[in-house]
DNA sequence: ACGTCAAATCGAAATTTGTCAATATGATAT
DNA sequence: ATATCATATTGACAAATTTCGATTTGACGT
């Protein structure tokens, strides 16, 4: 059974890897192909699809299979996921003067 | 010389790691000692000083030296930070029907 | 059916990360 | 100065991650 700690980390360690925050970048300019992608990074094939699996797999990029191409986009929904989580377990815990939970951040 | 993906993976590899999430997520209490932190968590001493390095070199967490004893809270602005970053780098780059840049995330 | 192209998967090697025990450092108390 | 306590650093090892070349899968065109 997979902790909290542990769905939360696996958003973040797609967004570790300077190779992954590369790719994307490419895919801020908008949907793209493997075989697109792959002409922008120095990077072979098979690690391509290794690091694709990572992204899709923490929710941020989304796939979408056309015939022999799988064309990866940024999930707004993801993204919205990721920075929610973020905002969470960096937000502090407080007490109101009334004694009544109430957060710092946000 | 860093990288600007280099940088902000640093950022994110300070969030991937179960023990770290745990350790943040004592830190929502409030500051903290090593000592203190040592006491709720299932790791060992030098351990937990390698996981306090990188999370505080990530600018997510602060310390503060008080005699013996080094004290940890979470930075605001570091966290403020990391969502900034966050934002950006899952935010799609588009054009608007003047040929503008614009933003459909944020 | 056969060849081709895009992408995924496999297996092995290389690299990085996280752990522990031991030791070092640095502040404080005696 | 010596002893003690909190934390940092080191070195060795184990585990996880990333890479590549080779192979496989699945879709398409002939």
């Amino acid at each position: 059974m997979e902790t909290l700690f542990e769905k939360h980390a696996k958003v973040f360690k797609a967004l570790c890897d300077e190779k992954r925050l590369h790719i994307l970048n490419l895919l801020r300019n908008g949907e793209n192909c493997a075989c697109e992608l792959l002409e922008n990074i120095d990077i072979g094939q098979s690690s391509l699809s290794y690091h694709m699996k990572i992204l899709v797999e923490s929710g941020i990029v989304e796939s979408r299979q056309e015939g022999k191409w799988t064309h990866y986009k940024i999930s707004e929904q993801g993204s919205r996921d990721a920075i929610d989580i973020l905002k969470e377990i960096t937000s502090v815990n407080c007490t109101d003067k009334n004694g009544n939970r109430c957060n710092n951040n946000e």
